[in-house]
DNA sequence: CGGCTTACG
DNA sequence: GCCG
DNA sequence: CGTA
């Protein structure tokens, strides 16, 4: 064990207790003038140890000073002690060190001021950044944002909407962006906007959006926005183009025909629809009607089936906005892992092919005295299969379209009957 | 003053 | 239109 | 050109 050593230490540089070094100019190290911080530390332990510091030749200060070179605490909280400093109106708080009690008992121990070194400083967390900074800024990048359920300001996106939608009819893309992304950061805010001057620090907002924004709030709605949703021509190429496989072009294209309704498109003779656009006008009601989580959850067991069939340790788990808990979406989107590098091989197109069969069995088993006559499986169109995506090892990311067309209300029907639109996305291995 | 996502059919 |  |  450890022994007191038998005699006592031949001369420490203590000095009498009973001596007075209170007054600074009698003390032994005029440079450093430490502030002991009472918070945590308690009034009579802080009178202790600026008496036990007096002792010993230090400079304590009874308050806190721009004398203070040394601020002691026994508060190891730093958010709550800097936010203490903080509002002592000092006047430069960098200068001064702001110290764990640790450098004041080695100091004591030592008999004079230690060198600060970093293990005895209290750090400011990341100055005023995560507790400041994240209430109003926001991410110019969409990826950088949180994607939410509510919508806060739709009375500003729904004008945004419409003046992006009238741009792109025009053919100015880049305003047309601009007004995307406007609406964009609106849709991300977890507040209603209620004062332009709140917008202040937001991306992608500047002069015209501003002004729209201003407007709608002083008269409840914008004049341009009006000017375009009654024009008749922005009318049409909306109803045009709400037809899936009819964009801008072909919009524009049946407009300057002198087309003003489907009837006239589809009575017109000489225009021939492509695929697309064929099972637009086919499945126009389908497709325009939302999905409910109900229904997304449908189409996900059934993938799932066909997904254990090939590779029973693959999961597949819900994302997009039913993951976020959206009750409707206009797509389902999930993402398939499997469980080993390699076993993604081939797996869409196995899981595609699987699935056509099913599809045929089940509406057999269904609707077997229609089948094959009435319900009849279109296509499937695999729109994207890449292999790609930094922060996988492997993904595939991919769409998978396909359609059935028959006339049955029930719920697994939709599921096949809507012109399913089914986001595989991101196929991965870790 | 130029750029504004990217790939596929 | 907004941004770098 | 249209879709995702």
């Amino acid at each position: 064990m450890f022994h007191a050593p038998a005699a006592p230490r031949p001369k420490k540089r203590s000095k009498p207790a009973e001596d007075s070094f209170c007054r600074r100019e009698e003390a032994t190290f005029q440079d450093v003038r430490i502030f002991l911080v009472e918070r945590k530390m308690g009034r009579s332990r802080r009178s202790f140890l600026t008496q036990l510091a007096r002792s010993k030749g230090f400079v304590v200060e009874d308050i806190l000073s721009d004398a203070v070179t040394h601020v002691v605490s026994e508060d190891s909280q730093s958010s709550s002690l800097w936010a203490w400093l903080k509002g002592r109106s000092l006047s430069d708080l960098s200068t001064v060190n702001v110290l764990d009690i640790s450098w004041f008992t080695d100091s004591m121990r030592e008999g004079r001021p230690v060198p600060v070194e970093t293990k005895h400083l209290i750090q400011d967390i990341l100055p005023e950044a995560p507790k400041a900074a994240p209430v109003n800024t926001v991410s110019q990048y969409a990826c950088q944002r949180r994607t939410t359920t509510e919508n806060n300001n739709r009375i500003f996106t729904d004008a945004f909407e419409v003046l992006a939608e009238n741009y792109e009819f025009n053919d100015i893309e880049g305003r047309c962006l601009a007004f995307r992304r406007a609406a964009s950061v609106l849709k991300s805010l977890p507040w209603a906007v209620r004062c332009v001057r709140a917008t202040q620090d937001l991306p992608c907002l500047g002069e015209h959006t501003k002004a729209v924004m201003k407007e709608i709030l002083q008269y409840g709605r914008s004049f341009e926005v009006e000017k375009i949703l009654s024009d008749e021509r922005c009318q049409t190429l909306k109803l045009f183009t709400s037809v899936f496989g009819v964009g801008p072009k072909t919009a524009e294209k049946w407009y300057r025909r002198g087309l003003r309704s489907f009837s006239d498109v589809l009575a017109q003779p000489g225009i021939h629809l492509n695929r697309m656009q064929q099972s637009g006008f086919l499945h126009y009601g389908d497709i325009s009607r939302a999905v409910s989580k109900a229904e997304a959850r449908a189409v996900g067991n059934i993938i799932d089936e066909a997904v254990h069939v090939i590779t029973p340790n693959a999961i597949l788990a819900l994302t997009g906005g039913f993951r976020r808990g959206k009750d409707f979406g206009h797509d389902v989107d999930f993402i398939l892992t499997t469980t080993e590098l390699g076993k993604e091989e081939n797996l869409l197109i196995s899981i595609i092919e699987s699935l056509k069969k099913q599809v045929s069995r089940r509406l057999l088993q269904k609707f077997g005295d229609l089948w094959p006559k009435k319900a009849t499986e279109k296509r499937i169109i695999i729109f994207r299969c890449l292999e790609s995506f930094d922060v996988c090892k492997f993904t595939i990311n991919c769409k998978v379209t396909f359609e059935q067309h028959c006339s049955s209300e029930s719920l697994l029907s939709r599921c096949f009957t809507l012109l399913m639109q089914t986001f595989i996305s991101n196929i991965i291995v870790e």
